[in-house]
DNA sequence: CGCTGGATGTCGCAG
DNA sequence: CTGCGACGTCCAGCG
């Protein structure tokens, strides 16, 4: 099998017996490779919290960092899952192909057993690269840096992550009137939360620099629900209307 | 291929040229499959934000609802994804296979552009089967409405889900005092979110009764962080551990 | 490990 | 559709 060969590195096992299934999981999971199943199964877990899933065609992924996901036909998030660094573990019993994935601290188990396995697969993954996003709050961050001017006339930044009893501020700095100003920054639309954490950080400042203190507080981001505004002008604090 | 066939409902496909791969996707596609995409690839994303993804080896899904998944070899969860209700699209250009995955409102696309393609597999799935969970919040509260001496000795539950204009309200009752008691439930460990979460409820409750009235807070949790605790304590709100 | 807050969060439910 | 909060949230960064 030369390097270019597009089959290089799969493995496949169409309609197999329990035992044939089984062997050719646990050969993928030894070889560290991504294994994938398609088949009718029933879904148990057990941890954190619990749940059942009775017998449906299905589709199940194990990775070879540990982690499981049991996907249905529907929807983006997986039924049932087992995060990373879990030990999977493939066995026939009874003529029906059990996948197990355990993991301690905090104990769990997901357990797939399949009354038939439809197909299977084998990957040899190799992902060298990593995932540039754009238009994040930390960009968001960066533009506001860049350009004070955006939130208001005169600002200056002081410092990021500014560290107060409350947790760490977004952007620290002053107005053009001396006066300290705390940013926080969001990527999207904000509600009653965000104004509630901004609240939480004035508050804070205000008891940790002097007691007549004032502490602006001004929410950046592209836009406000009505509760968040509410809460916003009760508490006294501000709103800048920003899009990353 | 009868019914009990364990192959039933799959099709596959090995190391095939860019064309034969776009046929294939499109015709699993178009019969509502789930279908898995195993290859060297690059994807791109743009719409609430924007991504960027060199080449490497992923496994691609795409579920007849819409939704689509890269997953590399790594993490719980995708590299890159679209939501249900998008259309897929696969094509052949220029000896590449493309899958475009596009939604409006918001407009985000998904393009992921094979160089090779390994293994594609096309899986009629049907799942008549719901998840039933335990152990969640809604059960917490079931526990503490069948049991209020849980929370405390005395304790009257007379609404759940009562609107306040902060929001709803877990479980809304007296004590044996006779005093209005809100109750907020998580089902674990709890931090300064839900300490405001809770103090927004009670200030809403104590403005939308009496000036004058009295009204506790108590956050019912496995447990809660030193910041959730100060931030109580600094409000004036309860806590009371319980697990589900 | 635990704490904290972001996320293209997703998802479900209510208005 | 938007608003709001739960979620077995996951995840990175930091102490």
């Amino acid at each position: 099998m030369s390097p270019d060969d597009p089959a290089a590195g799969v493995r496949t096992l169409t309609a197999p017996d329990a035992a044939g299934a089984a062997a050719f999981v646990t050969d993928g999971l030894e070889a560290d490779a991504l294994v994938a199943l398609f088949g009718r199964c029933t879904v148990d877990y057990e941890g954190r919290a619990a749940s059942e899933l009775g017998p449906g065609d299905r589709h199940v992924m194990l990775k070879p960092d540990g982690a499981a996901l049991v996907h249905t036909d529907e929807g983006q998030q997986p039924v049932n899952w087992q995060p990373p660094g879990c030990e999977h573990d493939c066995r026939a019993t009874d003529g029906t192909t059990v996948v197990e994935s355990r993991r301690t601290s905090p104990a769990e188990s997901l357990v797939v057993r399949f009354s038939t396995v439809a197909h299977a697969a084998a990957f040899d993954v190799s992902d060298p690269e990593t995932l540039e996003v754009v238009g994040t709050e930390a960009d968001l961050k960066q533009r506001v840096l860049e350009e004070p001017s955006l939130v208001e006339a005169g600002f200056t930044p002081l410092a990021t992550e500014r560290e107060t009893p409350a947790g760490a501020v977004d952007v620290y700095g002053e107005d053009d009137a001396g006066r300290t100003v705390v940013l926080e920054l969001k990527r999207r639309r904000v509600g009653p939360d965000a104004a509630s954490q901004l609240g939480r950080y004035v508050g804070a400042l205000e008891r940790d620099l002097h007691a007549d203190a004032e502490v602006r507080g001004v929410l950046v981001a592209p836009s406000v629900t009505e509760r968040g505004r509410a809460l916003l002008a009760e508490k006294g604090l501000e709103f800048v209307p920003l899009t990353p």
